[in-house]
DNA sequence: CTATATTAGACAGTAGAGCTACCCAATTTT
DNA sequence: AAAATTGGGTAGCTCTACTGTCTAATATAG
């Protein structure tokens, strides 16, 4: 198929998919001559991945590029996908560029407690230490041992997330459930926590609702009533 | 104190507090004559949480300022505040504007079922529905029924989450836990979910090691290498 | 076989976000 | 009185993600 082809069965403008191939998000297609260019499924599949990944997701081009690089480069072995450096958050560059042997991170205290194996330069480290240094910062009381419990969910978790690829014939196909199912799930387990907070909060501390008999104290059997407004963004 | 030493205890430039000033993320100081102005702790203190919201989780400057909107005029009921529109992900308008009756979608059926009361505005309805809908695009057989388990552990994190609350005296207080709560920690509940992905996948899939006795076929007994590359953004 | 329509590839332009720099008049401070 | 600081405002800068336009080559229709 040629790119207005693309363009119409994936419904991306073909502007935005000249865009991806100087990005390097698409590989190009096999040129039948110079003003000529063929594509095919993978193709296909791989922008409406990127898409994904940019709009569901609201991953930057430049992180999806580095994702669909990995799923490239390690579609051989499975595992190493998962943990690798897929933009979890605004993660900087270790600022000590010392290679003096340093005293344990709060997150290698807490890797060590809940008894992971994981690669050493995992930028997720980063992001649970400076994490935590600023939710003190913030008059929080939290250390690596607040978030044990937490830690054994997320055991439970990626155990269901390795159970959905059990199923994919193809190791290629699970290579790519893999990231689907890392990255695309992430606002959906957070709305879940959203949503399983405001309905164990509503629970806990009611609502003193309007036509109240009296004037309600503390935990009073009650139902949650409309709250949220509209308006989200960028995750 | 005046603008130059919010800025020096809290490290943001003044140009940068004049345009949180600007966006409303900061209430104006008490003006003492026309060229000064006087700032309190209450002030710093919003600074350092806005400055957190932005810099840590990566909120935009918008919804960071909804989020300390709907701090600021839900300070009274704490459970409101959670399921709020806290900026979970690109969610745009529901785009069918008619209000007949319309079939359950898929995030009401997963709420129901899991028993919750949520608001019928909140967004992560639309978050989980949308992201289900790509999933399947994407060719993967994911439905509600699928989230069920992953809902079970969100209520279990609620409940931590919750837990940390209990020992805030001020219900001020315990408000600004539960955002900073809700928002903060949910970089660092994904990297807990990556990193014990990567763990419980190097068991289930060990990586064929270089220095490999036999070329290696199946589940073998085998740690973890080092793996990630750097780099990650915008969440 | 000529006329019309597409296409690849390159590059400039745009819109929004998030700062940042500068200016000015009005104070403070010295 | 001189020097420094401040508030308020505006303009500009960088980056990201596209979008539009141009050109020459090619495909397709008649």
């Amino acid at each position: 198929m040629r790119i207005s082809e693309l363009s119409r069965s994936s419904g991306v403008p073909v502007a935005t998919i000249k865009y991806y191939l100087r990005e390097e998000l698409l590989p190009a297609g096999v040129a039948t001559s110079a003003t000529q260019a063929e594509y095919d499924e993978h193709h296909l599949r791989r922008l409406r991945l990127a898409r994904a990944l940019i709009t569901v997701r609201g991953l930057s081009v430049s992180t999806t590029r580095e994702v669909l690089r990995a799923l490239d480069e390690h579609s051989t072995d499975t595992h190493l996908l998962f943990g690798l450096a897929l933009g979890a958050v605004p993660t900087e560059e270790p600022d000590c560029p010392s290679d003096q042997p340093q005293e344990p991170s709060p997150a290698d205290q807490l890797i060590s407690a809940l008894g992971w194996e994981i690669s050493e330069k995992a930028p997720t480290r980063a992001t649970v230490t400076d994490t935590l240094a600023t939710l003190r910062d913030l008059g929080l009381p939290a250390d690596w041992r607040t978030l044990l419990p937490y830690g054994r969910l997320a055991e439970r978790t990626a155990e269901l997330d390795l159970a959905q690829l059990e199923d994919a014939a193809d190791p290629l196909e699970r290579v790519e459930r893999a990231v689907l199912l890392t990255i695309l799930l992430e606002p959906v387990l957070m709305a879940l926590r959203r949503m399983a907070q405001e309905n164990a909060s509503a629970k806990r501390y009611p609502r003193p609702e309007e036509p109240a008999d009296q004037p309600a104290d503390q935990p009073v059997e009650q139902a949650a009533g409309g709250t949220a407004d509209g308006a989200a963004e960028q995750d």
